[in-house]
RNA sequence: GGGCAAUUAGCUCAGUUGGUUAGAGCACCUCGUUUACACCGAGGGGGUCGGAGGUUCGAGUCCUCCAUUGCCCACCA
């Protein structure tokens, strides 16, 4: 497109006009690409390289704000440092989701009229339902990437459940199997009757309901009562835990009661002493229940000569052991039956009512049972072969002293306090349980093989006669079977930032040229289930961080403070917006207002702040575009206004680099808006109109598009465009930062502003004509600094100015070095104006006499920095000559 | 029960190491058909920074306690 003239742009700026055919241009030109920047001498090769993996979106539907939030703070990272001159990879990616993408299309299917998926297809015609809408969504999100502008290096794009992927995440698998940090072992795990699958402990959602707490005794002759909300479990117990100091209990400890509880058979009970009991609280004493719970399993794990009882079958009914008289029921119905039971025996001693938190799958959605299970674990408090730590250890050294105490491999985490809450996560993490019973997802690499059935006394001899084989692919020969269970999803998240970068090819170029990533962003939500367990696998299996700076963001809510969420049907499109209000809009309000770690809201009235925003930065090249002569030459500073607008240029230059170099997004857009629209626009534009330096305008201009280009992409690119400019704005180099500061150009400026907002604020305040020009005189000490800015005053006060004048006029004391008096002859009348200088003289009294106050305190001159003193000293002075002179104007008025 | 945040103008929020008289956007009031922009311009009103103590020459900023709200963790059986 050739250089347009200005009135065949339109007034405002149609990002629909845009978008698309840029994001098409951006894409073609290969420039997302770190290879090719280097290939066409965009990039240097020995440039610094820059990484930042995109958390793969789950295949389940399509992207909410929150996504839109998450690809605008990487586009912006990465868009900065492609223009630094880095070697930059912004890598994309989908993650296949397991328990989520296969509840997804179960309750599809289910909508769509199956009773139950899993028997009526089979294991692959699911999974080929499962594939077909993973893949549909994988193509909605890619799309809707790039819509949002994010400049991602689609060549390089990862799936977590693709060939790659599967390589890695066997190599990994093997190696902690082959380390023996990976077992199979039989354990209590969460279980969802719904989902038919195990969870981990993370999956869990705890919501509070109401409950009841049943105090009761085992039978008569037990000589402890214990509480519970569920009874029904109690058929399973084995032993009652006291403290063992407890007075009370103390001397039955050791002893095994055979208690009759209506079941088929007796309980076998023992008391045992456990540091673990309060013995405050209820009776003091807890009935242990090692297969459906967690904590009662630990015991067991301390007192191994207690039983364990199965009394809850993986179904969610009683099984044979609870007896005959509850198998086959359901959990309520035995809680009934068992409770009624009591009251019968007058066993039941209370029943109150009481608020508790269940365990809930956050997928399925029902109550999880514990239940004991062969699964397969990471045992995180094991030592790892030749290396003396467990990979708890490495999970805490990486965020603390580095690993090893090599601060090189240390991620560092925005806002700090998520290194304490992640900390304190780490000490209480239990093994993790990484087998799941649902079909999509990663095949557990393990297999075995029966032993020869012709072989009767080894099969029923029940001894080791099954092969086990771990490794990357199928073994050879005959008769293997692989293992039917799948690996939890976060499994192979935790490799994400190298197996999407050639790992385990650890000679793979991009492997070593781009990790350990520099930039990783996530919610805070997903702290625990993705940083932890990418540090997990990185510092295990690769003994380095994966990587160097994590940005923790908050949560998106909608304008009242509430979660977007289906049911409430708050849920917003970011396409929808972005379609409306342009892709640049949307970005901006997704950044602004916003701190690391806390929550932020979204509102339409952001957005079309935002829009308002981006139409006004168009409107200002519309401006620059009216000049004629050649778009370049030197930026000469020739007035005032001049030297001051490139003093401010190149400090919010250095303050948007050191923003964004801190990862503070919002300051770094409220910088730059405000010198767009308040400096520049408002003040400096208008000048320009009288005086015209049109080289300081081109190169503000030009160095402002810059600055704004990583947080909208779009309008930059197209204002470069219409400019006639063929070179993209994206690969432009991000501006140097000047490092001679001009500050009396500042201070200069600022005075010439002040006078201006008087003149205009007198206007207001009596009422005056605006057509009319006023007649001013200033008077300084040194009028030098602001006679060449004359013809920008007239303009920007309306006003002509004179060297004096005769009769009414207002004094306006602007600094301690520029008053200025305006002709209001026969425009206002005295009095009001002497009231109105009275307030100010008032104004200024009592701010002096707050300063004196503070320099006469001796303390204040003893311990204050020289610096201060000297400041608060010339304040002092400044506010008294300004009285002074107020008071002047008062009597001469009066006169 | 433990931990972590938040509490600043009517609303939504900034305020980097304690240092000029606390800011922005929206909303509100007054004025404006100035040739970049009404998705605009000019001017203005509005806050004892949740409460109470404390440290300091100086506190929105640091400490203690309290209150309210939110989040995370935790199977008081």
């Amino acid at each position: 497109m050739g250089n347009m003239e200005p009135n065949d742009i339109p007034k405002a700026y149609d990002p629909k006009e845009w978008e698309q055919r840029l994001y098409q241009k951006w894409e073609e030109s290969g420039f997302f690409n770190p290879d090719t920047c280097i290939e066409k001498g965009v990039t240097k090769p020995d440039a610094e390289p820059f990484s930042v993996l995109m958390p793969p979106p789950n295949v389940t539907g399509v992207l909410h704000l929150g996504h839109a939030m998450e690809n605008t703070i990487m586009d912006t990272m990465t868009r900065h440092h492609r223009m630094l001159g880095d070697r930059t990879l912004f890598l994309p990616g989908a993650d296949h989701a397991a328990v989520a993408t296969q509840s997804r299309v179960e309750k599809n299917l289910v909508a769509a009229g199956m009773t139950n998926p899993r028997q009526e297809l089979g294991r692959e015609g699911l999974l080929e339902k499962i594939r077909e809408f993973a893949d549909d969504s994988k193509s909605t999100i890619t799309k809707q990437v790039r819509a949002m502008g994010s400049s991602c290096d689609w060549s390089r794009f990862a799936y977590t459940f693709d060939d790659a992927r599967v390589l890695a995440v066997n190599t990994m698998f093997k190696k902690m199997y082959d380390d023996g940090l990976i077992y199979k072992g039989y354990r209590v795990v969460n279980w969802s009757v719904k989902g038919q699958s195990t969870c981990s402990d993370d999956e869990l959602e705890h919501i509070e309901r109401p409950a009841t707490l049943y105090t009761f005794r085992y039978s008569t002759d037990f000589p402890i009562s214990v509480a519970t909300t569920r009874p029904e479990t109690k058929l399973g117990d084995t032993a009652v835990a006291v403290h063992p100091e407890d007075s009370r209990y103390r001397d039955l400890i050791g002893q095994t009661f055979e208690v009759e509880v209506g079941a088929a058979k007796p309980l076998s009970i023992r008391i045992i002493g456990d540091e673990e009991v309060d013995p405050t609280f209820g009776t003091g004493a807890v009935g242990v229940t090692p297969a459906h719970s967690q904590t009662d399993f630990d015991i067991r794990q301390r007192h191994p000569e207690i039983g364990l009882v199965a009394v809850i079958g993986i179904d969610g009914t009683m099984t044979a052991e609870a007896g005959a008289r509850y198998a086959g029921l359901s959990v309520l119905e035995a809680r009934e039956t068992f409770i009624a039971y009591l009251r019968e025996n007058d066993l039941l001693e209370k029943e109150e009512d009481i608020t508790q938190n269940v365990g809930t799958s956050d997928r399925f959605g029902d109550v999880v049972e514990v239940i004991p299970m062969e699964q397969w674990f990471v045992a995180v408090n094991r030592e790892i072969p030749g290396r003396g730590k467990t990979l708890k250890d490495l999970m805490r050294e990486a965020v603390t002293t580095g690993l090893d105490g090599d601060p090189e491999r240390k991620t560092a985490i925005t806002p700090e306090r998520f290194e304490r809450i992640y900390l304190h996560w780490i000490d209480h993490l239990r093994d993790w349980c990484i087998s799941r019973q649902i079909w999509w997802g990663h095949r557990i690499p393990v297999w075995y093989k029966k032993p020869t059935t012709d072989n009767e006394q080894l099969t029923t001899s029940g001894e080791g006669e099954t092969e086990i084989y771990c490794g990357v692919e199928a073994p050879d020969g005959e008769g293997w079977e692989q293992d039917q269970d799948t690996l939890d999803t976060w499994f192979s998240s935790g490799l994400w930032t190298f197996s999407t970068l050639g790992w385990p090819d650890t000679e793979a170029s991009d492997f070593k040229t781009f990790h350990p990533t520099t930039f990783m962003q996530m919610g805070s939500e997903i702290v625990f289930f993705w940083m932890a367990r990418m540090i997990l696998m990185t510092s295990y299996a690769i003994d380095t961080i994966p990587f160097k700076t994590v940005y923790i963001h908050g949560m998106l809510r909608d304008k009242d403070g509430r979660k977007f969420s289906k049911s409430l049907g708050n849920g917003i499109d970011p396409i929808d917006v972005s379609t409306e209000y342009g892709t640049d809009a949307l970005r901006l309000a997704l950044l602004s207002d916003v701190t690391p770690g806390n929550d932020s809201r979204f509102s339409y009235d952001k957005v079309e702040n935002t829009r308002n925003f981006v139409n006004k930065l168009w409107n200002i090249s519309r401006y620059a575009g009216t000049m004629s002569g050649p778009t370049e030459g030197e930026a000469v500073p020739k007035s005032l206004s001049d030297r001051f607008i490139l003093e401010k240029l190149s400090r919010i230059t250095a303050e948007t680099t050191g923003h964004l170099a801190e990862q503070r997004f919002s300051l770094a857009v409220e910088t730059l808006r405000s010198f767009t629209w308040d400096d520049f626009a408002d003040w400096y534009i208008e000048i320009h109109k009288v005086e015209r330096n049109d080289a300081v305008l081109r190169h503000v201009l030009d160095t402002l598009l810059r600055l704004w280009h990583p947080f909208i992409p779009f309008v930059t690119e197209a204002i470069r465009e219409t400019q006639g400019s063929d070179a993209f704005l994206m690969i432009a180099r991000w501006p140097e930062i000047s490092d001679k500061p001009d500050t009396d150009a500042t201070a200069s400026f600022g005075e010439l502003r002040t006078l201006v907002t008087r003149i205009r604020n007198l206007r207001a305040v009596y009422r005056i004509d605006p057509t009319k020009r006023l007649t001013v005189s200033l008077s300084s000490k040194d009028m030098g600094f602001i006679t060449e800015s004359f013809p920008a005053i007239e303009k920007l006060a309306r006003v002509d100015i004179t060297e004096t004048f005769d009769g009414a006029a207002a004094e306006l004391v602007v600094s301690d070095r520029l008053s200025a008096r305006v002709s209001l002859e026969g425009v206002i009348d005295i009095v009001a104006e002497r009231v109105r200088i009275g307030k100010e003289l008032a104004e200024a009294q009592r701010y002096a006499t707050s300063l004196e106050a503070k320099l006469s305190n001796p303390s204040f001159a003893d311990r204050a920095p020289e610096q201060v003193v000297v400041q608060t000293r010339g304040l002092l002075e400044e506010t008294l000559t300004k009285a002074d002179e107020l008071r002047g104007h008062l009597t001469s008025l009066s006169q």
